[in-house]
Formats: C-alpha cells, sequence, structure tokens
DNA sequence: ATGAAAGCGCTAACAC
DNA sequence: GTGTTAGCGCTTTCAT
C-alpha cells in the first residue's frame, strides 16, 4: 500500500454500473448506447447520454480491449523517426489510422536489429491488432514466421519474397533506370553508383535499374564504379571517397538516396570538385532539404506519405477481413526530379 | 460469427493456465515467475520458465493493463511529426520511454487543436498512464484542468503558467537576446524580429529578449520592425515581405524559428537580396537544414533530443511517485551558434 | 513456498 | 427493448 502509491491513486474512475445506476438502467443498455447498439429505445438511449455527460465517463480502455479482444492500435517499427524519409511515411500511417479510428504506437529502433525483434513481440502480446514495418533490418523470413502464425504484419518500402505478405513500395529498377538514363542523356559516360545496404533486394533492383540503363546507352559496366554506403550522410561520403581513390575516372553519381547524396556534396566541396560542371550527382527520395541544396539535388520523388496511407488501408482492410482479391504487393508510381545538380550537359 | 471473421480468429492464444498446467503449478506460481517475484523456490522458477520457454507464451497485455491499472504507455501530442523540432524531441522521450519500458503513442494532430483535445482524452480512458504535450495550441488551463483531476501530463519547449506542472525548455529571454546582441555588434542597427504565435508566452519572451539587446545598444525599438507567422516557411516568407513594404529599412532579421527563417531566405532570393551582406539573418531552432544552406544559417541550438528526453524522465519519476521535492519547470541551456547568414560586419 | 478464489471493467449470449 | 450472467486473462490477497 504505502508503496505502490502513484498519482493515479487520486483518482477515483467512474465505471460502467454508476453511468447505469444513475440513468435507471442495467450496465448492458449503457453499453449498447456505447456501441451504437441499435436495440436501444430513443428514450433510454437519451437518459443514458445525459448520465453519462453527467458523470464524465469515460470508459476504460484495457476493459474494452480484454473484452473485444482487439486494441484499435498499429504498431510501427522505424530505424529513425528523425530521418524525414520515415517520418514522413509515419505521418501517412497516422492519418490513415486516425481515420479508422485506431491509435499508432511507435517503435525507433536506433538502427538495432534486436530492438526491432524485441518490438516484434508487441504482435504475440496483443498490445497491438498489427505491426507496420517501414525498417529493411528484419528479414523476409522472419516477416513470414509472424504472419504465418497469424500475426498481421505490413512493410512499407520494400516487398517481402513472401507471397500473401502486405507491402507498398515503388519500381526500383524503373526509376533507377530513368535516373542514370537521365545521365546518360547529360552526355555522362562513366557514372558511379553508391547503393544502400549491399545485400537487399531493393538495391539488387536499383543496380538492375542502372545496368539497364548503361546498356541501353552502350555504356560498358565498369565494377569499379560501383560502392555502397548505408543510407546514411556519413556512408555516402565513405564510399564517394573510396570510389574516387580507384583511379577509375567518373563525372556522375547516382546515389541510393538523398543523405549519401549529401555525403557526396560534402565530399566534392572538400576537395573543389564542382557540382554539376565536374560531378552530376541524382539521389533518391526527394527529402526537403534536396531543395534547399546549392545546387539543388536532382533526385526520384518517392511518395512516402502516399505509401504510408495506403498501405495503412489495406492493413486495416485485411484486419476487418475485407481482403477479398486484394492485391498484396502493391507498387506505386515515382517521379524523377531533375534540378541543378545534373543540368550540366557534356559533350 | 460470420461477420465478426478476422485474420485473429486463427490464432489461439495460450493463457497463463496452460503454462501453469505444463509446469505442474498453478497460475499464481506462474505469474509470481513473471513478474519476478522472490517468494518462488529456484526450482519451481526453472520449471515454470521452462514450460514458457517451450510454449512460447506471451502474457496478454489487455488484461495485465486491466488488472494493474497501468498500460506502462505515454502518449505524446504534437502539431506535426514531419518537422524536424518536433520529431527530434519525440525521439529523445521515445529513446528514454524505452529505457523504462514504456510504450510512446504518438498523437499527430496536423495543426488542429480539435483533434488534439481529442487525443487528450486517451488519459480518462486510461489508454496511457501519461501525456506530453509538444504543442502550443492546448491552453495552460487545459493542461490545468486535467492535472487537477489527477492526469499526467508533462510540456515540452513551453511552460504552464499554474504551479506544479511538469516542463522542460530553454530561456527564451536570454537566448533570443544573445541573438539579438550578436546581430546589434555586427553594426545593425535597424534589426527586424518576426515572432511566431503572437499571443503565445514563449512569443512575448522572444520579443522580451530583442527589446533588451535593443535597449542595451541604445537602438531605439521601432513597433513597424516587427511581425509575426506561423512558425512554418510560408509564415516567415509572408511576414518578411510585409516587413519590406512598409518602407522602414532593415539590415538584419531575427526569426523565431529556422522554418521562417528560411522563408525569409526565399523572399531574399527572389527579391536579389544578398545574405549576409544586405541581409543578416538568425534563426532558433538548429534543424539540420541550417547546416547545408547557403550561406549556412546563423541560429539558436534547441537541445530538443534533451527536453525530450530529461522531461520523460521526470515524468516516469512522478508517476513512480518519486517526486520529492523535484523541480517541475526545468530550463535546459541554448546555445547561438554564428554561421554565415550573419558573418558580415557593418560599419 | 504454493494454491484457491476474487475481481479489474467491459461486452455479448441468453432469457424474458 | 432490456436485464442477468458469464467470462475475457491476469494479479493478488488470503489461506495453508
Amino acid at each position: 500500500m504505502s508503496k505502490n502509491v502513484t498519482v493515479r491513486d487520486h483518482i477515483v474512475d467512474k465505471k460502467i454500473v454508476d453511468v447505469a445506476k444513475l440513468a435507471g438502467v442495467s450496465a448492458a443498455t449503457v453499453s449498447r448506447v456505447l456501441n451504437e447498439s441499435s436495440l436501444v429505445s430513443e428514450k433510454t438511449k437519451i437518459k443514458v447520454l445525459k448520465a453519462i455527460e453527467e458523470m464524465d465517463y469515460h470508459p476504460n480502455a484495457a476493459a474494452k480491449h480484454l473484452r473485444s479482444q482487439r486494441t484499435m492500435t498499429l504498431g510501427i517499427i522505424v530505424p529513425d523517426i528523425n530521418v524525414s524519409y520515415f517520418s514522413e511515411i509515419i505521418k501517412g500511417i497516422e492519418n490513415k489510422a486516425y481515420a479508422h479510428k485506431y491509435k499508432v504506437l511507435i517503435c525507433d529502433s536506433d538502427n538495432q536489429i534486436e530492438k526491432e525483434m524485441e518490438y516484434l513481440d508487441l504482435l504475440p502480446d496483443r498490445t497491438v491488432d498489427g505491426m507496420i514495418l517501414v525498417t529493411p533490418r528484419v528479414s523476409d523470413d522472419t516477416i513470414q514466421e509472424y504472419v504465418k502464425k497469424g500475426y498481421v504484419i505490413g512493410v512499407v518500402g520494400r516487398a517481402v519474397v513472401h507471397e500473401d505478405i502486405l507491402s507498398c513500395k515503388t519500381d526500383n529498377v524503373k526509376f533507377s533506370n530513368e535516373a542514370v538514363r537521365h545521365l546518360v542523356e547529360q552526355g555522362h559516360q562513366q557514372i558511379a553508383y553508391i547503393g544502400g545496404y549491399s545485400d537487399s533486394l531493393e538495391n539488387y533492383e536499383r543496380m538492375e535499374g542502372y545496368m539497364k540503363a548503361l546498356k541501353e546507352g552502350k555504356i560498358p559496366f565498369l565494377p569499379s564504379l560501383i560502392d555502397n554506403g548505408d543510407f546514411e550522410e556519413t556512408g555516402g561520403y565513405q564510399a564517394f571517397c573510396r570510389l574516387l581513390e580507384r583511379n577509375q575516372s567518373f563525372t556522375a553519381v547516382y546515389a541510393a538516396n538523398d543523405e549519401m547524396a549529401l555525403g557526396v556534396y560534402r565530399a566534392c566541396r572538400e576537395r573543389g570538385i564542382r557540382i554539376p560542371e565536374d560531378m552530376a550527382v541524382v539521389g533518391v527520395d526527394n527529402n526537403r532539404i534536396t531543395e534547399y541544396l546549392l545546387p539543388a539535388l536532382s533526385t526520384v520523388e518517392q511518395p512516402k506519405y502516399e505509401m504510408g496511407s495506403q498501405l495503412t488501408e489495406k492493413l486495416i482492410a485485411q484486419m476487418s477481413g475485407n481482403e477479398q482479391n486484394m492485391q498484396k504487393k502493391h507498387v506505386i508510381e515515382s517521379t524523377l526530379i531533375i534540378r541543378e545538380s545534373s543540368s550540366y550537359k557534356r559533350d
């Protein structure tokens, strides 16, 4: 008693029976009013509503959750909420969830797979009804394993090889092809590629688009023009420096995201390499920062908000049992935005 | 039956009694092991742990919450998760919460006070044990009202006039004074101020710091050099344009946040006004973007992560009943960062 | 050290 | 249309 005193102890919550007594009905009737069941007469409904109002009654969520076996809560696992790519996706998820009366639990993993695995336990815990992964770290097999057990999982910004797992992403091959083709059209013959995590499906696909564009431009593929970062500024910086050190000249870089392109900018500034005159740069994501850079960064718009929103719509539909012939692997359009960093034509 | 079929129906969750049976003990004993009660013999403890492992048992969160009257969940209300000022604070909150085994529910209000009031109901709902407000919209009186009822609320980036309400912020008067004094020292005699919401306490304080610096520099205060935005880029742009139209010349602007300073940049670029030669600019927040601007923006660092983290620490302490003479209104240091946008000395 | 039993606040099946 | 009752899965006296 004396040890577990918390602030909460001051509050005496009203219960449904208290409302029932005040309204002169049974708890069941109050519950019916609360849940908008039609089998209540207008007269008692008004009585009950008045009592609820009067007492400032709020139904206890935990009791509801226990009884109904659902929490109306979605979890989101992200590597870093502070990266705008992720926060825009989260915003899309949150807004759609709100529209369907779902709450959103945010799980920032700080880029640690251990934390992500831990957060995944919120599913068997029944803390959340479903989980959205916006991380490349949790493996396809792990996801598949949870889904096979019956848990609801959706994925944003990537796909999962197994069938029947909800995902929403863009077409990596297509937009990478477009981005690199644009560089080729600007007259570049040696184009470097800075990828993200080297072993991810997304990376293979972006590489594929890159190679396809080279082929179309009849440009030989040089493995020495390929390096990988980790999707962060520093990783991009380091990868670009390694590329320079190889003494394989190049006049353009395609970076797998804007953060890494930022690293390229820094390296160029340090070495007096002019963008776009000496080095053209194209990124991916269309982070807000890209517009403010000098020169403004050419990039591939990723409809982040839309990806989050659309996946959430489908996830909620699935949880409601409306999954008749629903497309599980959703691919959304992305478009190349040409700005100053690649607008210098070579001959 | 046929209407309410959801994916969840496939899953048959294990209950504590199932584990009890397998281990050959009672449910109470399993519960004791789970809650690390000391009154269990080592031998049975091992038996139980083995059974839990074997069944892959996960305690049901809702049942726990109902029984224990706490959800180990914190809510955060923010106007826009996609603004880095907020997402950094959220990150600080999340990390601290995680360290104390709390979960975090994110409530993005899209800048709407109605949504914020709605989210506040998660407190009487008992969906969350406490709520953190990172928004200027919910009034001091409303906050006070909830706290008086016994609900746990903390505030970040502002303070509440009433006593005994947890808050963590920086010293607006002090850093504004420092920022403007810096401009005075650079030789500026006409310095404009673009505030945030004109009627907020924070705005008064920043204005106070501004006026104090003018006084110290023996510079007359001109009301026509004051305007207000809404803390967003567009608001800053518009306020700056209005200032220009007044035909009251000025050579420097102090903007109440970096977003609005960004609007100043845009307006200057459109009109061929050079920063810092024709116009010095200082912002507030030290958003990441400020480093990448050309010229790099001088700004006041707000320890956003720290503010979120420290407030959360106190909030959790309070919920645990450890509030013996705890300082409720916490003020944290902020420092002026001088970059290129204000580094041009006038004579 | 362990078990039996009550109860957290709600909803839904069944009875009237 | 409304009330009675059982039970969701857990923790915590109380008894042994």
